[in-house]
DNA sequence: AAGGTTAATTGAATAGCATTCGGTATTTTC
DNA sequence: GAAAATACCGAATGCTATTCAATTAACCTT
């Protein structure tokens, strides 16, 4: 009688349990000692459960780490669209300060994840979900550049892949640099001019040019820019040639 | 007698092919399979060599990998120096696209090695040798950028590894999602806005203000003599096109 | 150049691991 | 309440990197 109706509901609290008590032990075992140093023993110890149940839950060890890492980057998705959604002001490169401050420290803090994101990679082919939930999260900075074009503080004719490129990339190889330089006690300190370098740098490359119209006369900055580029342009021609 | 003298050379240079060979070996297959995919009863069989073998010539795979690594990451060092000293102009901005569309097409067409540098630093605690490398290879922006700065091309106050972050991370990025997103035909089309954009960041961000001060005498002198250059390529070109 | 010494080579044996599987316990269904 | 279905287990399997005792080649001395 209440088996029928009420059994089930137990079951499954208590199936999600142990699939939640599994992800943890996994979490722990994969930050600690990587993906391939993980023993799948350790983690069916960890979670008070036989080694074979594991594989009721996931086809694979490298599956498991999928679910673990998508746990993981849907959790910066939320924590990054929290960062932007409490910005006190509604400026453009006020937020991108912070999203980059954001970023930067959870390269910093979370580096674990982050290469273990780009371990499964080489190891398994089934990227895409892995894929899909870091388009997710770098689609919080394009929305931000969007709205910043939008609002007029950004170049009309700036291109978004590019600057999301040059954002994430510079901020990873940033963070890469910091945690392999620096010892623990002082990573907190070099973030700032990383940050302050990334915002400038938006603000001379991307930033919307005030004084519109044929105002001063453009001549020796603009020329000398046009011949430059002018000049590139041969150079790749003649490269193109031989 | 002649043993004596001739054998020790002989015997010296018969083990060095027989390096080479597990060298040579080992790449293929770990370019082919990745590092865990990778059998070293497979590399011990193209190097026509028993399994035990290489264990007398490197301690374990992974630093079996980590020498196919270093050859490959000098390999790269020399010739990005051949590129830069085979640039045909000296202008910083011609060596930095130069550098930029060689980085990036490496990038592309070696993602394994890129990817398996990374992976190694996962599994293996000697990463110290790997890191040198790479410190090696960045050497060769280092050099060029403190160059541009001595030629009054970029401004005195940037700053070299921010810049280095910049310019090597936009570029890894960009590599990774072209990679991602495109299919191997048109791989090659797309390096180009991000070369060009890339060039174009560096001379709106650290490009040195000419204009700034009394100092504009360089830009009439330098525009003329750009002017100059400019008007001599395209004579060489159209000689070639003719 | 013969014999003794050292170094290089080998592939079968070892040990460690992810994954599977036959059987057992637990839940669901009727 | 028993049969059917489902979840669970950990010992057995199969696959590897690595080691090691035995074998072969190189080298040296006289």
């Amino acid at each position: 009688m209440a088996t029928k109706a009420v059994n089930p509901e137990t079951q499954r609290v208590k199936l999600e349990r142990k699939e939640r008590a599994i992800l943890d032990a996994a979490r722990a075992v994969f930050v600690e000692h990587g993906f391939d140093g993980a023993r799948v023993s350790e983690i069916a110890r960890r979670a008070h459960i036989g080694e074979g149940t594991i594989y009721s839950y996931y086809e694979s060890k490298a599956e498991l780490m999928l679910a673990v890492l998508q746990q993981f980057w849907d959790g910066l998705t939320r924590e990054a669209e929290a960062v932007m959604a409490s910005t006190r002001t509604e400026r453009f490169y006020d937020r991108l300060r912070a999203l980059a401050q954001y970023h930067l420290n959870i390269l910093i803090v979370n580096a674990d994840f982050i290469n273990l994101s780009f371990a499964l990679r080489r190891n398994n082919s089934e990227v895409s979900v892995s894929r899909d939930h870091l388009r997710q999260y770098v689609a919080v900075f394009d929305r931000l550049f969007l709205r910043g074009q939008d609002r007029g503080e950004l170049r009309r004719d700036a291109v978004l892949w590019q600057a999301r490129d040059i954002f994430y990339g510079s901020l990873e190889y940033s963070g890469r640099s910091i945690e392999m330089t620096l010892d623990a006690d002082h990573k907190m300190r070099e973030q700032e001019p990383v940050v302050d370098q990334i915002v400038a740098l938006f603000r001379s490359h991307y930033g919307a040019v005030d004084g519109a119209g044929g105002t001063d006369s453009p001549t020796f900055d603009q020329l000398s820019q046009t011949l430059d580029q002018l000049s590139d342009k041969i150079d790749t021609l003649s490269k193109r040639l031989s």
